[in-house]
DNA sequence: TAGCAGCGTTTAAAAATCTAGACAATACTC
DNA sequence: GAGTATTGTCTAGATTTTTAAACGCTGCTA
């Protein structure tokens, strides 16, 4: 029993059609994806509509033959946004002590975060480490901030950088005595 | 036939380890992300034994329990990596151009790219406009640059930002006679 | 127009997954 | 120790997915 299509409903966004949109931005057709999968193409078909839902060894196979890996193909669950543009007063601010963070946007389910973050001399993020998932870097414009990561800890000027796991607990301090200008990304947003 | 586990060749990563993890770090038992679940506590130890590759929907279900997102699941999947702090020198430059990129490490599997962009008066990313996976975003530091996105152009000065889903078909223009300077993120990387 | 090649879809049978229930092992209470 | 509850595993049968092959359609070539 139950025939009928799945639909968006079962799996959280439609997989078929998420399916179907890859597959011809790459140009390929049913038939040729599946001989690169090594599936039939009437898997590829059923798929496509919903008929069922692949097992996962199925659908690895399959993007295999994109190539895409998982991560990335439910990575685009979450739908498009709209704003492009922010003016530099646009740029929403939030006050944390003595760190003052402007993002560009505050979106629900956007993947990335840009932030703007001005470290007053002495700021700090805490003794008590921060961890969260996803990865964040960024660029220091102006001034000097140490950074500790894991078990490791540098000191940033101005044009250095950093990029790390955000799973590994971190700090940040301006041990300076001048304000530390940094441009931060971090995906996915965790503030 | 085929009732050997399947193991991590089979996925690409782990599933049955990634899931069991996933439930022991919540506390959970098989028995009890089962009932939140709306599966039987089988279904759970089967797949945490990689004795089969659950259904996308099924996997979807047991997620659900957790709860977390099949994107959040699979985005573990990448290791973590190891270098944190980049010197301004160690910035790998990347030429395209009027166009330079100074890029934040350049490692395979990150989630997240971070790049310091300079665009030389005249620079233009090309008439033939952008389009690739995932968001990205930036602030301008210095100079001006016009951005068009879809059917939106704008002309940002320094301070002002932008941020949108790199599917829509983008360009980058530098129309002015001073060099523009731009912090991008970008998740995916697509350099 | 016939012939051929490609496309996506459909269907019955083969192979996989999922359920319901039983099983053994451990831990705690009485 | 017996009794009970909870744990993860296993197995037969129900259900679903996957295959292999056919179908109808479109476009191209002779």
């Amino acid at each position: 029993m139950m025939s009928e299509p799945l639909q968006e409903t079962e799996t959280g966004f439609d997989v078929g059609a998420q399916l179907r949109a890859v597959r011809e931005a790459r140009g390929l057709s049913q038939r040729e994806l599946a001989r690169r999968a090594g599936v039939t193409n009437g898997t590829i078909s059923l798929i496509e509509q919903n008929k069922n839902s692949p097992s996962v060894a199925s659908l690895k196979k399959v993007l295999d033959g994109i190539p895409m890996t998982l991560a990335e193909f439910f990575a685009l669950e979450q739908p498009p946004c709209d704003q492009v543009f922010f003016r530099a007063a646009e740029l929403v601010t939030l006050t944390k002590g003595a760190v003052s963070f402007r993002q560009v946007g505050a979106r629900e389910g956007q993947a990335l975060q840009i932030l703007h973050e001005h470290y007053a001399p002495g700021a700090d993020t805490g003794k008590a480490m921060l961890r969260h998932d996803g990865e964040e870097g960024g660029i220091v414009l102006r001034g000097r901030i140490e950074l500790t990561v894991g078990e490791r800890r540098e000191v940033l000027g101005p044009g250095d950088a950093y990029h790390f796991d955000s799973s590994q607990p971190h700090r940040f301090r301006n041990i300076g005595d001048e304000v530390c200008e940094v441009i931060s990304a971090c995906t996915p947003p965790y503030l």
